[in-house]
DNA sequence: GCGCAAACTTGTCGCGCGTAAAAAATTTAT
DNA sequence: ATAAATTTTTTACGCGCGACAAGTTTGCGC
């Protein structure tokens, strides 16, 4: 097979050309002849060199670097979107970085540091929400073109996209009030993300639209643990009366699926069935809430959509500079399912 | 604020010291005096000034890189140990990178060319199993101080650390067998996980040695979507009467998620009181286990502790060198709940 | 105060590649 | 066949830092 190819110095005089040309063909494949192109390809099965990366990376002005972002990994929502958007990252010839917060502001900030140090092409960004800190946040976007996902800080970066959870939340309340009686809504008091606060007043918005009387049980809890805060929760709020009616909204999938545990505890069968006491529903489309007992009616993200219309802003911005600051909020799909 | 600083030499300039003793302060922070230390942090606040990673990389014999590789990150029981492992990492001084197969053969080599040009000091690897590219991964390992984890592939890398499976199986269907009817195992007919082929030998020869007859189920399918195709086969086993006893014993949690889901479908009632048709009980002590309906009985990873045994032995081996491979198999800790 | 080791400075080299400009070779159009 | 356009080669420099060697300062115990 010959010595090994330690550089590219090395592997350009096997091929039998100028390293300058081996490099631009690393950068970019269709930029050189296809007859050199073929040689160079060709030479690559039989020695299997790889061009160092820190060394390519040094003197670039721009990477092909892509960093992605989530607040919590262990999340299936933000597993899943990370999942996409990493398949649409390397698609599009980038090389994605996967980070998460595990939902602590100093691992953002770390995140965001180390991400600066990788000169990046551009960042896919999803921010803690409550616990990020803007001022950080803001400094990093002025530097590392920034595509903000899932929830919106200000206007920062060069976009936002996300779902439309107000749409999420009327589409929801509108099936609810049509097929029986309107929802009380079950959300976090605190909650880490802001998106909480939108589906909230939605809720609100929608329920005052259709001649209901809104009715909100907040119950307390931190972190990232939803299903045992709503399992607790909803224990809690049921012993204190709060729950009016027989129809519950939660605020997302997570809390839906620790509020059934809570219902099935207590002996409450859920489901729309006239033997059930008690429905409920979700939002997201978590990829459980399928297989739940019963399957949870919810709004589900597009999470195809999401995360295309995500990277293709961000690359778009890429190659033609950036433009105006601007929003998409993509509309979820009603689920229907058993339990509402 | 003064000028921006741009390398190690201006900033050194500002701090009053020389550049090698900046260089030294960044590989080991206390390898310098003191109050050299001081003035450095001091004016690391001021400036915020990062050393360039892509530069600090090349030349370095090691780096304080560390790959974490998952097959499939979508998955919460992957996505709970990486996020452990990150922690791990982070606490031990060394830089996590994460990267996740998605269940692609491809995607998983050309992570390891990729972990292979960052020149990580280790890499914490959990194959995909099957899929995983044999030649590819020895190759790999000859070259990388690799740890294994999850499941074993030969004796590749330093060392392997993952759960007991046999002690995993065995508790749970001395468990079942006690308290009930003798369990029949369900499982993936091509599971991606070799870990499934030990659980149901153990199954099976935990069954002889309590004298009961092994009964195994088989459902067709392929990829991650466990808990559909554990759903899709439920039922087709109940039509075809392969479901014999009223006990089943899952391969894992997922599964478990969706045969409980056909259960329902059916009519079936999941649970140990007089009043239920069917006990199920899983394995792995998936996130989800606990706020089923009714929560689930398993066997929980002790994920912390797999985690930490990873991490320091990696550590470990990359300190003091390489020893002879060795293989820790952790063991697991029966949970019961209310389906079994 | 002495002596000595540890810590620091100065200076210099090289890593592997990007990049730029000018010269040479090749392809394409006329 | 010749001129024009494109691609490739040559040459040269620099990126930001690690690593090393030799000399200088500092801190510390006696």
């Amino acid at each position: 097979m010959g010595a090994k190819i330690r550089n590219m110095e090395e592997f350009a005089a096997a091929v039998g050309i100028s390293r300058p040309t081996v490099s631009k063909y690393f950068h970019d494949p269709e930029s050189v002849r296809p007859t050199t192109r073929a040689r160079i390809e060709a030479a690559l099965e039989k020695y299997d060199y790889r061009p160092n990366i820190f060394a390519m990376n040094q003197n670039r002005k721009l990477t092909k670097n892509v960093g992605i972002v989530v607040p919590y990994l262990a999340d299936p929502f933000f597993a899943e979107i990370a999942r996409i958007l990493e398949t649409r990252c390397i698609e599009a010839g980038y090389r994605p970085t996967l980070f998460s917060s595990h939902g602590s502001t100093e691992l953002e900030c770390e995140i965001l540091d180390t991400l600066r140090s990788m000169k990046p092409a551009g960042v896919l960004l999803a921010p803690l929400g409550r616990a990020t800190d803007r001022k950080a946040l803001e400094n990093f976007c002025r530097h590392v073109p920034t595509l903000i996902f899932d929830s919106s800080v200000e206007e920062f970066g060069i976009a936002f996209v996300g779902s439309d959870n107000f749409q999420f939340t009327r589409v929801i309340t509108d099936y609810l009030c049509r097929t029986g009686s309107p929802p009380v809504f079950f959300e976090m008091k605190t909650p880490a993300n802001p998106n909480a606060h939108r589906r909230r007043q939605a809720y609100i918005q929608a329920m005052e639209q259709f001649g209901h009387e809104p009715h909100v049980v907040s119950v307390p809890g931190e972190g990232w643990a939803f299903e045992e805060i709503a399992r607790r929760g909803a224990h809690e709020a049921f012993e204190a009366g709060q729950i009016t009616g027989d129809t519950i909204l939660c605020s997302n999938d997570r809390l839906a699926i620790g509020l059934m545990t809570a219902c099935y505890e207590r002996g409450l069968r859920v489901g729309r069935t006239a033997d059930c006491a008690i429905r409920v529903a979700g939002m997201d489309g978590h990829p459980l809430s399928r297989f739940t007992c019963p399957p949870l009616t919810t709004v589900a993200h597009d999470y195809e959509n999401v995360a295309q219309k995500a990277a293709t802003t961000l690359f778009e911005a890429l190659r033609e500079g950036p433009g105006p600051w601007k929003s998409t909020r993509i509309e979820g799909k009603l689920v229907m399912r058993d339990t509402a």
